[in-house]
DNA sequence: TATATATCTGGAAGGGCTTCCAATAAAATA
DNA sequence: TATTTTATTGGAAGCCCTTCCAGATATATA
């Protein structure tokens, strides 16, 4: 069934060797030497065995991407960021689908242990230190993306900064409530755009208002950044009657929009009774007018793909550490 | 570096068939050996190198899904269908992103020749009679969502009667002119989603209009199937002016959503002014109240899986024709 | 007790490739 | 022309497993 090298070498009238050199493009290869070879290739149809060469050769040319449960946008996003310089690199993606947190270690051992790829990348979950040792001793290049270990190589948002800008924007505008949805604070992400909500109140001289910070229920598959979390976080807002804020920030756009189908349904205006700034800007925000914090996904990706392939090749020793910082992107609901 | 099975079968003091055995599950162990293997296994952290194995024994228990441009959250709800059963079946996934159709050929002479996979799926794409062909001779099992070809699995949504539930709906609510947004008609779904459109017309008694129907633009990456090409196509549907139609047919939510844009723009209401229909139900639809043509992505993904890995196992012989008709799910926008 | 049968185990062969070493041929140099 | 040097080439060994065959041991049967 399946025609190998040995197939070739013989139509070719050459020695094995000879024909791994032309596939592996090696010099020392005359001419005609080459020709020959191609062309037995060529008239038999040859592929390589992916997994022979790969055990011969150590290297798999397969990338992992470790990604938290599917959830909208943002992961699309960065996903398409990334398959771009994998596919010009002829390198091949897996994909491991993180739903539960305690699955992420049989996800890392099996990647650590199981020789099928030659890097990692890690989306949006923290790496423990234990990991992130033992990848750097297994000498398995692994990249963060959206998430920050100092041991190893992490591209990440500037989550306080976003929240702090956002939060700014909104109490510059004039409001003086201003509240703020956020997600579980087991999330880092999470946890740290609080961080910069708060920085922005204290800049300002409000003081900060429990009563105004609104978390978000998880449920089984997302820590709280869902549609139906920011609806009936809002609607707990919303309970505070005329107190309720005027304003307020949420932690993620798929938050949002759920908070303002919440909104609406009292029969209260957007921007007016209440201003609204998100965070992510994933597609449907430019079309319901949401204003929020961009993150560049795609290139933060593609960004990730190329310092993970020069990690492997060895191009690259020292860490690389890269901080965006997102931008405030002003629709129609602020 | 790299734990061997030989390091195993030295410190268990037994032959490394003996250690394949136990990690095949083998019958004829003895329990006692099988527990010294299995300490041994455990004391040296020892996990098989997925590359050897595969090659010992030609199967790589990973499977391929090839998408078209990851355009919205058709394909993450099928994506996170299949996620389902691949992980409990212990396979890996390997993402073949599609951008342009030409690329197509090319993944799957890789996928066929290349031996990294055990089975394809293929979703949304039509398979041409030859690969049809070198699939099933290279006994490779591949299935298709989305599409459909007589000599291989398949599961497809009867896009015709789902066009022809949305449109004789709206001429029953009483609309007259009723227009479609459809997306390029080189996409299939796009083309049987139009004869379904005239099939109802035609059932009601209403001859077919051409100025009422707009083929959306084409991008790079989308065949029609974005926002932006539905927002100029119901552009180019209002400048019709009163002799506007008062229902619109859109091939896909993605559409809709750039189309209701458009509509908002002009200050006209919905469904009052205009009525729509969409197709898919995609994760925002509910969000925005929009009626749609609900499409079961999950439950496909999910079972699409689940006759790939028993075409692998040889469990069933006979070919898998399975079609799906969309539910009718009414909103605010009809 | 001798023989047949069932159970368990070791290890060679093989899966398809790369890489290295040695060998040969061709070209350059003395 | 004889001797180096260089450019090519063939093929064995090795990557890490699984599988099959044969041998060893234990058990059942005559």
């Amino acid at each position: 069934m399946g025609v190998t090298i040995y197939d070739v070498a013989k139509i070719a009238g050459v020695g094995l060797g000879t024909v791994s050199r032309v596939l592996n493009n090696s010099d020392h290869i005359s001419p005609e030497t080459r020709k020959k070879v191609l062309d037995a290739i060529e008239k038999l149809n040859y592929k390589p065995h992916a997994f022979a060469r790969g055990l011969a050769k150590q290297k798999t040319n397969i990338l992992s991407i470790i990604v938290p449960f599917f959830t909208g946008y943002f992961y699309i996003e960065l996903l398409k960021g990334i398959q771009k310089p994998i596919t010009k690199f002829e390198y091949d993606l897996v994909l491991y689908n993180v739903e539960k947190n305690n699955r992420l270690n049989s996800v890392l051992d099996k990647v650590l242990n199981g020789k099928l790829v030659d890097g990692v990348i890690l989306i949006s979950m923290s790496l423990s230190d234990e990991y992130a040792i033992e990848f750097n001793r297994q000498n398995l290049p692994i990249v963060l993306v959206d998430s920050y270990h100092p041991g190893v190589d992490s591209f990440f948002i500037e989550n306080k900064k976003g929240a702090y800008i956002a939060t700014k924007h909104l109490i510059d505008l004039g409001h003086k409530r201003v509240g703020m949805i956020d997600a579980q604070l087991k999330s880092t992400p999470a946890k740290i755009r609080l961080e910069g909500y708060k920085a922005a109140l204290k800049d300002r001289g409000i003081t900060f208002d429990s009563k105004y910070l609104v978390i978000s229920d998880s449920d089984e598959k997302s820590d709280g950044f869902s549609r139906e979390a920011g609806y009936s976080a809002m609607k707990r807002l919303l309970m505070l009657g005329e107190d309720r804020p005027t304003a307020v920030f949420i932690s993620s756009d798929i938050q949002a929009v759920g908070a303002m189908k919440a909104i609406r349904e009292e029969k209260l205006t957007i921007p007016d009774d209440i201003a609204i700034i998100g965070f992510d800007d994933i597609e449907f925000s430019e079309a319901i007018g949401l204003s929020t914090m961009r993150q560049p996904m795609f290139e933060m990706g593609e960004m990730a793909v190329d310092i993970l392939l020069k990690r492997i090749s060895g191009q690259i020793s020292s860490l690389f550490h890269k901080k965006y910082i997102p931008e405030l992107i002003i629709r129609e609901t602020c």
